[in-house]
This record gives C-alpha cells, sequence and structure tokens, in this order.
DNA sequence: GCAAAAGTGTTAATCTTACACCCATGC
DNA sequence: GCATGGGTGTAAGATTAACACTTTTGC
C-alpha cells in the first residue's frame, strides 16, 4: 500500500476508536482539468474496503496547525506538485453516515489547474484525470460534492475570470470558447463570445498568433495582470 | 451565569485540554429578522472573558450524532423557539486563531425569521436584536461572518423567493418592498420594482386588503404555497 | 483550389430604467 | 380638503440572441 495512503487509513481508524464526542475534519479538493475539449477532474483509487474499485477526491484531515485553506493546498501539492493554483471553498458536508471509518466533516474546494503545466506531477499511479460527464459513481458523497461545485463554476465563469487557470498562459480565443463549451456542457455562439468577453476587458492582446496549424492562425492572448489572482474575493458566494 | 452558556463554555474548555490533535466542529447561526425597515440580527453577550461587552452570533459544537443542518436547527429551535425556519449553509471558518479557547472550526448558516411569529420566544435575558446596519465590532470573526452571510442574503434575493421568510403570512407590496429594501440598504422604484416581482409570479393575490391604516389600503398577498420551503435548492451557491 | 478555422456587424427582441398622475382612505 | 401612500404605463436605452460572408493559412 503506498505511503500516503497508509498514513490517511491510519489517521482514520484512529479516530473511529477515540471517544464518542471526537468529529474529525477534512478537505476535499475537486480538481478541475481542461484537456482535448474535455473538462477533467482527478481522482485516485478509493483506498477503502467499502469503496473497492470506486474513485474519489483527493482530500486529507486538517491538522490543527493550519486553517482550512492550508490543507488544501497542501493536498494540492503533495497530489500534483503544483502551488499557486487557483482554489475556492465551495460548502462542507457534514452527513453522519458520510464516512464508513468515523464521523469525518469535509469542507469542499474546488480548484482549476492547467493540466499541461511544467510542475505538473502526479505522484501516484492511482491519479487520474476522468472527464467530468463520464463520472458515475464515486466513493463516499463524492459525486454529490462533485456536482456541486461543478454548479458553483458554472455560476461562476461568466461574471469571474476563472476559466483562464485552466488553460495555458497564451491562448487563442477559440481555446477560450471550447473551455467555457467545455464548463457549460453547451455551445456558444462564437461572435457573441468574443463580444461578451471584450466587454469584460480582461484579456490582453500579445500580438502574437498561433502557429503549427492546418489552418488559418488566430491571435494569441494573455489575462491581464491584475486579474491572474490566486484567492478570489473575500469568501462570498 | 446561565445554564446553556455555562455548558457551552465548559464543552470548550474540555476541548481545548483534549489532545493537540482535537479539532471542535461548531455551527454559527446569523439569524436575521425584519423589523421597523431594518435588517436586524439576533445576538447573544459573549460569555467569553476575552470578548466582555460584545456581542456574539448564536453557535454551538456540533455533536456527534447531529449533522451540520440539524446543529443549527437545534441551536435556532434552543434560542428562538420556532422550527421550519428558512435555513441555509454560507461558508465554514477555520482560521487557527479564531477561537481563544482552541482550535474551534465553525460553519455558518443564514436563516431568516418573522420577528413577530407568536412562537417566538428569546429564551435569554442577553439575547437581543440588532440592526446589522449599527454593528461595529463582534466577538470571535463574527463580523467577518455576519458580513460573508449578508452578502449571500443580497446575492440570493432577487432569484429565490426567501424575503418573505421575514414578513409574516398576509403582507402589503409596499411591506414586501421596504424589506427589499432594508437587506439591500438601497432605495428601489415602486413601478420597476412591482413589475420585477409580478414577472416572478411568486404571489398569490388574496384578495384582502390592509385595515387600520390613515392612508388608502393596500391589497394583501401571500408567498404561494409551492415556494414556500424550508430548505433551499441541493446545495448550492 | 480545398479544407479548416479566423474574424467581423446588423437587426430584432428582450430587459431595464426613469419618470408622473389620479385614486382611496382616515382624519 | 389634506396628508399619505396605492396603483398604474410608456418611452428611451442597454443588453442579448440570431445569423453569413470573406479571409488566411497549410496542404
Amino acid at each position: 500500500m503506498p505511503k500516503e495512503q497508509a498514513l490517511k487509513t491510519a489517521a482514520l481508524e484512529k479516530i473511529s476508536h477515540l471517544d464518542y464526542f471526537n468529529i474529525a475534519i477534512s478537505v476535499d479538493c475537486v480538481i478541475f482539468g481542461y484537456d482535448n475539449k474535455e473538462l477533467k477532474v482527478l481522482l485516485i483509487k478509493s483506498d477503502l474496503e467499502e469503496f473497492s474499485g470506486l474513485y474519489s477526491l483527493l482530500g486529507d484531515l486538517v491538522r490543527p496547525d493550519e486553517d482550512l485553506e492550508s490543507a488544501s493546498y497542501r493536498v494540492l501539492f503533495d497530489r500534483t506538485g503544483m502551488e499557486d493554483v487557483y482554489l475556492e471553498q465551495v460548502h462542507t458536508f457534514g452527513g453522519i453516515g458520510r464516512h464508513p471509518s468515523g464521523r469525518v466533516i469535509t469542507t469542499a474546494y474546488y480548484s482549476l489547474i492547467d493540466i499541461t503545466h511544467h510542475d505538473l506531477n502526479l505522484n501516484h499511479n492511482d491519479l487520474h484525470w476522468h472527464s467530468v460527464n463520464d463520472i458515475r459513481k464515486l466513493a463516499f458523497d463524492h459525486k454529490l460534492i462533485l456536482n456541486t461545485c461543478l454548479q458553483r463554476l458554472r455560476n461562476q465563469v461568466m461574471d469571474h475570470p476563472v476559466v483562464f487557470n485552466l488553460l495555458q498562459d497564451k491562448f487563442s480565443l477559440r481555446e477560450l470558447q471550447e473551455a467555457y463549451e467545455a464548463i457549460l456542457d453547451t455551445k456558444l455562439d462564437r461572435r457573441n463570445f468574443r463580444k461578451k468577453i471584450a466587454v469584460k476587458d480582461w484579456l490582453q492582446d500579445l500580438n502574437e498568433m498561433e502557429t503549427n496549424l492546418s489552418h488559418r492562425p488566430g491571435k494569441l492572448y494573455a489575462l491581464k495582470k491584475q486579474y491572474r489572482s490566486v484567492s478570489p474575493k473575500t469568501a462570498v458566494g
């Protein structure tokens, strides 16, 4: 059994044997990526017997000396090697029976990362990117958590410059539109999309063009510096 | 010292002496009311020495056999005597130093109640309704929690039929508009407001009129039955 | 020259805002 | 009859949605 799984299971078993008044708190990260025109989520094979064969989100218990955001960044860094990623708290799930090893309340975060980033380094054989649309069943209540986070993401993309976190630094408007279409699971009109994005004034024209294409290349853009924020505006919904 | 305060303090002190790995989880309820054209929030004098003289939100530790919503409903019922109130989770606050007695992570809920309801029975001398606009400083990080919940409430009122939870069953459009104005802290145009509400089709015309007024009485309305929901749509933001 | 995608503007429909007059009631 | 708020419609402006043709590139 790989080292960090052993650690996690041990910690949870310890908790399930502590006195009745104990409640553990964890964070779970819904790590979204984007590839091949599909929205992906990073999952790991569940290490619990009850869920054998099922995948689960990446999470861990919160340590006494770290706040929730730090715990989420730690999970992200430990699993992906990436820092400075976009992360936002979504909801806390506290159902009594949600964890088979004992009472565990979990706070869900969603995160957006560039799946092609050089720093990305999946440190575990059982970590895989799954197409969000193909996911049927997950361990624990993680399908509900995923759905809740996906809904939140969809509610944000038109008002906040977050989709860019899924893309490389330079991108064309086509790539951007396809990312929006993957997230929203819908087709968008090209002209209207471009107008809508132009009005928001999020983009910097790089005066560069795409290369190595078998068709007319598009202009390349980057997100303006002032919008490249790791954390969202103060906790709101 | 009143009984339930003693209980809460005792529980927290116990936790602060348990081993380092312990984290307690609580819920805090931002209970909004509406009176005299002002948005109010129910607060209690803090029972902690560190915060003497300050008010705090109503909260309690989560018990091992109840989920987060149940804990919030319990706090609400114990403090106000009211059941079936509107309640919605907003955010979880987990900063390391946020509670002087030890590590306490708290999930914030906001709630809307009819301040004139017969069942309302504030069971404690130190419980008071405070105008949201007048609140400067609260115990713990409760000012931040209040602001976060207020922001969430403001984001919801135009899209979801929640304001009605602050009003009596029968209300005039003027009363409704004044409640919106109190929440949004802004003046609204009467004709435009009525059009906007009419389009949503939330209201049932009761064919009754206001009485005992020194001016022309308005029609009375009620929220249509299908919108009288205690819990919001499944956890989203 | 053909395939593929880039780039671009107009019109109709919808939604939002601003704004003013007459009416019903209690005193 | 006066004070107070109830009730109502319209026009201008802003936003959104639908829609098609020409251009550039690689092959």
